[in-house]
DNA sequence: ATTATCTATAGATCTATAGATAATGC
DNA sequence: ATTATCTATAGATCTATAGATAATGC
């Protein structure tokens, strides 16, 4: 046993420490959360998984839902955030002009990149998100989040174009955010019926068909 | 008051009472689960729900995992079952050339339509498979009630296409079957959205979009 | 005589709070 | 001196069982 193994924890500043239990924290619920609901995760589930005491949770945060909004608020800016810049650049881009299928692929896309990009805590973020987003906690933190964006998306899909009636484009967006959410909760559902020839957490695999044929089906909506 | 206020029990073979009792648990349980989940739910809250005690639910049934199974089985097979012989009439009427927009119609109008005739209750159910088709609990009851309308719905859509890729057959049920849960689940955020111009209890203005969207999306995936 | 329903209750959680201890910060 | 973490515990559930009572059935 040398010097180092002794002293496992590294001098931090309580800052430091502060920030890395938080973190810690929240990841350990995010993931529960995904998997179990509001309903099916207890504190002291997280605090086992973290491996601090049930207490410490109510340090940090007030009581469960408020712990539970923690999880949904901390990365939900960020990507709303990446979409509203893309979806400007994109009308910037294109000056007028833009078309369902570039319009969806800039907002479907843009997310998928994040959970494809930044790895599994991302990814419990995504299925979290899936998970609850037909629950009554989890509906009213949807519109909280990301009613601008996806506000966004439908005044672009409306300019490109003005023919579709706007109930018609409401709806399409329905369908769309079904088949995200559907990927998003990557419940192995698609592997099992597919015999293995499609994964459920092939994001790669869905971002190369979801805009694509979700335009499609917008286009169609007119006949 | 005269006596038939009184006499409210109408005398009922024990027959009659069980399965009257046995309805109205698994209409309570159905509603509640379909708002707040499996963990969402007490014992309690169901048999308050219905006006009975706690213990009743336990000579029905083993257990709460027991009663949320029932939920989902007593509506399974029959909406299982119709599609399937939906699906098979299409197949003898079509004679060995189905189209995916005929097979996809099939699929999701008969299912629409249950919903849409057989009032509340069955929209409940609807809910019930929406809000637990991505949960641990509710997947594996998907697999077990569904696998085989699901897949024979597969296998008209690759007959129909033979040039379409199995991989993007599945992909494609993967999207469809999102957008279906999501209407199913009558969360009211595309009310919210909207700002009311689309409902989301309103089946039938989805039964009129649904097929004909899907189907245009499968046809953009050989592109 | 059997079945449906209720009363009483055990045992196991679960959330949340009060107050103690250990570590950093000035 | 303040912040992070733990100990101890109250109070409120929740599930599930044992056994009693009330209603039907032969």
């Amino acid at each position: 046993m040398a010097e180092g193994s002794t002293a496992t924890r590294v001098r931090r500043t309580k800052a430091e420490q502060r920030a890395e239990s938080l973190e810690q924290i929240l990841d350990a619920a995010e993931y529960l959360f995904s998997v179990n609901g509001l309903h099916g995760v207890t504190l002291r589930d997280v605090a086992k998984r973290v491996g601090v005491h049930t207490t410490l949770l109510h340090y940090y945060f007030q009581d469960k839902k408020s712990l539970f909004e923690a999880v949904f608020a901390r990365r939900a800016s960020v990507t709303s955030n990446r979409r509203i810049e893309a979806l400007d650049r994109y009308i910037a881009e294109t000056a007028g002009k833009p078309t369902l299928k570039g319009a969806l692929t800039v907002f479907l896309d843009t997310d998928l990149d994040l959970y494809i990009e930044r790895g599994e805590p991302w990814r419990n973020y995504a299925a979290f998100c899936a998970r609850v987003s037909n629950t009554p906690e989890g509906a009213e933190l949807m519109d909280v989040h990301f009613d601008p964006v996806v506000l966004k998306l439908i005044a672009i899909l409306k300019e490109a174009r003005p023919d579709i009636p706007e109930e018609d484009i409401f709806w399409g967006y329905h369908f769309v955010t079904g088949a995200l959410m559907n990927t998003l909760a990557r419940t192995g559902r698609i592997d099992r019926l597919s015999g293995g020839l499609c994964r459920s957490d092939d994001f790669p695999a869905v971002k190369k068909r979801l805009a694509k044929f979700m335009a499609a089906g917008f286009e169609a909506l007119k006949d």
